[in-house]
DNA sequence: GCCACCGGTGGC
DNA sequence: GCCACCGGTGGC
């Protein structure tokens, strides 16, 4: 594994070839030319290349509806989609986000390849120069892998929050009958009221909310830490209270180079070079690398839902 | 009033 | 630190 690059470049840089394209070896990307009608792909990037968060200020927002509270950010939408092909390395852009999902369905069993492009661009093949670099003028993400597609007449939406806020996206499904829905929660009591689909077929394992992880350094606000007295007190404030005069970057985590693992595959990590996961502090059943099975597939019929906010016995029947 | 967006929290 | 969930809120 190679060392984590401790400036906020993005780690895998240098382009291509010679230089070790790095550990990911089939990784997906999504990269984000962070703005709307950036339909096509090419240097679009209106977006700073050097992340300044004290300067950084929200481009025009073209209106998608209503506000958040607090600080208004932006939301880029994803434009464009790209995978790693595992032979040579290069990226190849996905011409819709349905084929996207289509591979990253199966990208463990099925790694991408530079022929499997041929689909849709049949003279390509691994000599074909990359179609993309990984630079500063994007912001870039890797994607969990094996997701399922969602149902027909479903969609997974995936809505990049702006910089320096608690979370990097979101991921919502939306229902034919236009619902959203933003957790398993919802999910499975949506299908519950709405049994036609379930008819139909849909199960939960057809679902994930997990999200990709961006490339850029702290790109993501740190959380406070918890409880910092001793007696477990915290001065009756579950965190630091953000004043309107404080910049809402000024209380963000101190600059710390360790905090890098962003820079690695997902728990997931589909890196084929070092074809361990990063190091979590327990396994996780569900984070476990060495079944690269969809988590929640086991028993399509019965989900067990981690968390608080569940039934008493955490588990829902479909 | 709706809902898109963001923050925060508990659990691991 | 990450994940899953969901409440709050402000713009519309």
């Amino acid at each position: 594994m190679q060392e984590e690059n401790p400036s906020s470049n993005p780690v895998i840089l240098s382009s291509d070839d010679e230089e070790e394209p790095i550990k990911n070896d089939y990784q997906i990307v999504l990269y984000d030319p962070t703005k709307a009608n950036a339909n096509n792909n090419l240097a679009m990037a209106v977006a700073e290349p050097e992340p300044d968060p004290i300067h950084w200020k929200p481009p025009l927002m073209q209106n998608s509806g209503g506000g958040g509270g607090g600080a208004q950010r932006v939301l880029p939408a994803v434009g464009s989609f790209t995978v790693q092909c595992a032979m040579c390395f290069k990226w190849r852009l996905i011409p819709t986000k349905e084929k996207y999902e289509e591979i990253r369905e199966h990208i463990l069993q099925q790694p991408f390849t530079c022929d499997l492009a041929k689909e849709w661009r049949g003279d390509i093949c691994c000599d074909t120069p990359t179609d993309i670099e990984q630079d500063n003028s994007r912001l870039w993400a890797i994607d969990k892998p094996n997701i399922s597609q969602p149902p027909p007449g479903w969609e997974r939406e995936l809505r990049i929050r702006g910089e320096g806020c608690s979370k990097f996206a979101d991921v919502y499904y939306i229902a034919p009958t236009g619902k959203r829905l933003r957790s398993m929660v919802e999910v499975q009591r949506y299908l519950l009221e709405h049994p036609e689909y379930i008819m139909q077929g849909v199960t939960l394992s057809q679902f994930s909310f997990q999200i990709p992880k961006p490339l850029q350094e702290n790109y993501v606000r740190k959380r406070a830490a918890r409880s910092p007295m001793p007696d477990g007190s915290n001065f009756g404030m579950a965190r630091p209270l953000q004043t309107i005069a404080a910049s809402p970057l000024s209380w963000a985590a101190p600059d710390d180079a360790s905090a890098l693992q962003i820079s690695r595959p997902g728990p997931y990590g589909f890196s084929a070079n070092t074809g361990t996961p990063p190091a979590r502090k327990k396994a996780r059943p569900s984070a476990n690398h060495t079944h690269s099975s969809i988590p929640l597939q086991h028993n399509p019929h019965k989900f067990k839902i981690k968390g608080p906010r569940l039934p008493p016995n955490g588990v829902y029947d479909l």
